[in-house]
DNA sequence: CTGTTAGCGCATTCAA
DNA sequence: TTGAATGCGCTAACAG
């Protein structure tokens, strides 16, 4: 190895030896089959070029039409065939270092498991891989420094983009700095677009119209008679949370807690104990909605003939809860589609654009007419 | 190495050619060294070096300890305070390109919207991080080429591993190329894990045991005095699949569709119409299984007392179906944890090494003693 | 302990 | 059209 890079060197790019060069290995290659093994291993553009008996930039511009392209010389044959024997796969560390811009996009999410997220990333994987771009995701663990963390670091990797399929914050010191490393990344050229509104910052966003189906839920619930309507809400600081609570308006009554099944387990059972008198339940997420569904069965209430309960999502589950769950349904892998395909748009497209995405009403076995006491 | 011979002939007569070359690159770069701007926009090594006045070398050394490292020299502090005025994050690209190795590891599975994914993934990704790689997630959709492929793009990227959580398949002709696509990666000094094992090739692999989770699972029925007993099984080409019916033993009715819940659900339907006799089912996945019980409530057989049924896998939901579904269960997340750390191993562990991974049934209320008829 | 320098694999400008 | 040369940002010998 050593021997061969300090060769290398000596060889100190002689122009003519260049071209003899290649020549000379061609044969060489010819008379015996030894292989030319490059640090990595895989092989290069180099090998192939030489092995097509051809320049570098020949092969190059064949194999990924850098620059003008070369519909169909002889010579593109020939690179063709040397590539496909030499099973070439082009290296995207080197095509992202010189062309300054490699061919991934980022996908930072809160938490994998979370079917939410799960959905949002199969619709973006799906649009990604239509484009051959590759999609590297991470996921948070709801650790907002974390989300800063990748997103630098796909900056320095030259990402073309990343999606930020998490709600934003409405913490400002947070969202302050995260909002710094954004612009920091479109500066560079970089393209980053989220999944609902980011209000402090000036970036691509595909938004759910949360007013409008919270209003639709609560809407839902009153046209069945419901008039002590409970909550169970996650962190507020979640943008989503803020705007459904807006959307649901006033007059009831609100419990927070953790944004997971769990979380909606035990609010429910707080709420419930302490305003017996409820008679329907909004969850925030259909999360929350199944921990809600366990916790009002613990209690000994029927739903939906003691009480009825909403979710909001619509994830895959939902229709399996007993009682199957009303909900109100996000697109949400349509959502990720359209994400990525924000993230890919050509470069000049007039940029902060936003897609709203219309939100409706499941109506499923959970919900019923209030019973009268 | 046969291109180094030849360069070194063809040094012969190019070496004044070479000198010349050399010189006037240097002069070139001396004369104009206005601005260092670097094509990406980001900070590089570089300025940081300029800025702490000191080598390219030293300044690697400290922010990446490179080679020896640099405990606290004076220029140590300089160096990292450079660095951090100036916002410095290194370039993996680079890195990756010098290094001939990345520092992320890829992660492979079907469909990210699958539960059973989504676990393996997230504890996948949590071991990953703790140790500082990022993880590059690709969905197959199933598709055994689009495995292949993406594996060969792992590789040509330099990833340092690559995790495949995807149970392998039965058939040969794929089976066989991937196996060679596998082993070119480990040739090169990449390392590949599995989920579940893969009979053709010698990987690290991470295997739940599945023949014995089936054995648990019929016995627990047999206990209960069931006899006419049905399977729901996914594709058989599928390796778990066919190791859980291995399980499972003979004597059973079985009928195959998608590991979906769709497919369990379809599936269900058939065969409870075919055979009403029959007073247990086990469905070969969770999510075959919230579709047999979807199923046999429309056709109208009460889960437990009619019908018992039993899953694999235990998803997070299985808890929230109505009944609570018995399920071998799987620990998912831990799996996931020892794969990626089984990629992150020292290189020169044993190599081939294989986790056994003990399961254990689940009892819930989706099963009950059969029915008298 | 610190600086110099030769590449890593590829894209691309400039010549021919 | 095609080829030679240069550099992307960084690491790792190899001097000093």
């Amino acid at each position: 190895m050593d021997e061969q890079r300090s060769r290398g060197a000596g060889a100190a790019n002689g122009s003519a030896a260049g071209a003899t060069g290649a020549t000379a290995a061609a044969a060489a290659a010819g008379a015996a089959p030894a292989r030319i093994r490059p640090a990595t291993g895989a092989v290069t553009l180099k090998q192939v070029a030489a092995e097509a008996e051809v320049s570098l930039a020949t092969a190059s511009r064949v194999l990924h039409r850098s620059g003008g392209r070369e519909v169909r010389g002889p010579l593109a044959e020939r690179v063709q065939t040397a590539a496909e024997r030499l099973g070439y796969v082009s290296n995207p560390h080197a095509q992202a270092l010189a062309r300054a811009r490699s061919s991934t996009v980022g996908l930072i999410v809160h938490d994998v498991t979370d079917p939410y997220f799960a959905a949002i990333a199969t619709g973006a994987m799906h649009a990604a891989h239509a484009e051959g771009v590759m999609v590297m995701m991470a996921a948070t663990f709801r650790d907002p420094e974390l989300e800063i963390d990748y997103l630098s670091r796909l900056r320095a990797q030259g990402a073309r983009g990343v999606l930020l399929a998490g709600s934003g914050s409405t913490d400002a010191r947070v969202s302050g700095r995260l909002a710094e490393a954004i612009a920091a990344f479109t500066r560079e050229g970089g393209r980053v677009a989220a999944i609902g509104a980011r209000p402090d910052t000036h970036i691509d966003a595909v938004v759910p119209d949360n007013v409008a189906g919270a209003r639709q839920a609560r809407a839902h619930l009153e046209a069945l008679g419901h008039k002590r309507i409970g909550i169970i809400s996650g962190p507020e600081t979640l943008l989503t949370v803020s705007q459904r609570l807006a959307g649901l308006g006033d007059g009831l009554r609100i419990i927070a807690a953790d944004f997971t099944r769990e979380g909606g387990y035990q609010a429910a059972k707080k709420l419930l104990a302490a305003h017996p008198g409820l008679t329907a339940l909004i969850a925030l997420n259909d999360l929350m909605a199944a921990g809600v569904l366990a916790a009002a069965k613990d209690a000994g209430r029927k739903v939906p003939d003691d009480l009825s309960v909403i979710g909001f999502d619509d994830l895959p589950f939902a229709a399996d809860l007993s009682p199957a769950l009303t909900t109100v349904r996000l697109p949400l892998r349509h959502m990720g589609e359209r994400a990525m395909s924000l993230l890919l748009a050509d470069p000049d497209e007039p940029s902060p654009k936003t897609i709203d995405i219309p939100v409706d009403l499941v109506t499923r076995a959970s919900t019923a007419p209030a019973a009268r006491r």
